[in-house]
DNA sequence: TATTGTTATACTCTATAACTATA
DNA sequence: TATAGTTATAGAGTATAACAATA
C-alpha cells in the first residue's frame, strides 16, 4: 500500500528533475517555459497557424498571440502570410529559432541516453512496459470518471 | 537509442496525466496550482513561517505573501503570531484547509493504488528500482554539470 | 547587522469578450 | 454565418528592490 504511493512519488520526482533540467536550458536561452513549449511544438509540426498552435498547446488563441509576439521580439519566429487563407498567419522558426529547436531535441535525446543507457535491456523493457500499462490504466480511469 | 527517448517520453506523459488529474481537483476546489502546492507543503510540514514556505516552494518571499493572501481570502489558512519571533507569522490551515489537505493526500494515495495495484509485485519492484537508479543517475549528472 | 514580511513596481501567462478581415 | 487573429480588460504567478519592525 505504502509502496504504491512511494512509486508514484518517484515518477513525479523524476519528472520534476527533467523539468529542472529544462528550466536550466530556458535560463541559458533566455526563454520562458510557455515559449519553449511553443517552439517545441513548432519543431514537431513545422510552420503552423496560430489556431493550430492554440489547439496543440491547449491554450486560447489570444494567448498564442502573446507568445508569438514575444518570440518575434526575441527573433525566434516570424509571421508569414498563409498561402491560401488570407485570414491566417503561418508561424515559422527563424534560423535562431531552428537552433533552439535543434538543441531542445538534441538535449532531450541526450538526457534519455544518459539516464537509461546503463540500464540492462530486460529491465528497461519491463520498465517501459509498466509505463505503458500504467498510462493505459490511467486513460481508462479518466474515461470512466468522464 | 530511439527506445531511450521513447521511454523518457512515457515518464513525462504519465506525469502529465497526474498533473491533469490534479488540475481537475483544483477546478473542483476553486484553487490554483500554486496555492494547492502551498497547502500540500503545509500538510507535510505543519504550521510554517512564510520564509520556510518560500524555501520549500522555491519561490520569493514576496510571492508567498501573495499566495497566503489568496488562501486567507478563500478561508483555507490563517496567519497567527509566531510564539517566539515577533517578526514572523505562522501560516496555519483552517478547518476548510485541513479538509483540502486531507483530500489531496487521500486522492494521491488512491490514484497510486488504482494505477499500480494490478501490477505484479516483481514487476513493480523492478519498476521502482529502475526509477531509483534513474533518479540517482540524474542527481549525479546534475552535480557533475554543477 | 541580519532577518521577516510588506509595499511598490513590472513582466509573463492565462482567460473571456468584442471587433476586423476574410472564408 | 463561421473562422483567424487582434484589441481590450482582468486576474494569478513570478521577480527585484526598498522599507518597517524585530532579532
Amino acid at each position: 500500500m505504502e509502496d504504491l504511493t512511494a512509486t508514484l512519488d518517484k515518477v513525479l520526482h523524476l519528472a520534476t528533475l527533467v523539468g529542472a533540467d529544462l528550466a536550466r536550458f530556458e535560463r541559458e536561452s533566455e526563454l520562458t517555459t510557455a515559449r519553449t513549449h511553443l517552439l517545441w511544438v513548432l519543431g514537431a509540426t513545422g510552420p503552423s497557424t496560430q489556431q493550430s498552435l492554440a489547439s496543440a498547446l491547449g491554450v486560447s488563441a489570444r494567448n498564442v498571440t502573446g507568445l508569438v509576439d514575444g518570440l518575434v521580439s526575441s527573433g525566434h519566429v516570424s509571421r508569414a502570410a498563409h498561402p491560401t487563407d488570407r485570414r491566417a498567419t503561418l508561424v515559422t522558426p527563424t534560423a535562431k529559432g531552428e537552433v533552439v529547436i535543434h538543441s531542445l531535441v538534441e538535449g532531450h535525446g541526450q538526457l534519455a541516453r544518459r539516464l537509461f543507457e546503463r540500464v540492462p535491456a530486460e529491465r528497461l523493457a519491463v520498465f517501459a512496459a509498466t509505463l505503458d500499462d500504467t498510462i493505459a490504466t490511467f486513460t481508462r480511469l479518466m474515461e470512466e470518471t468522464q
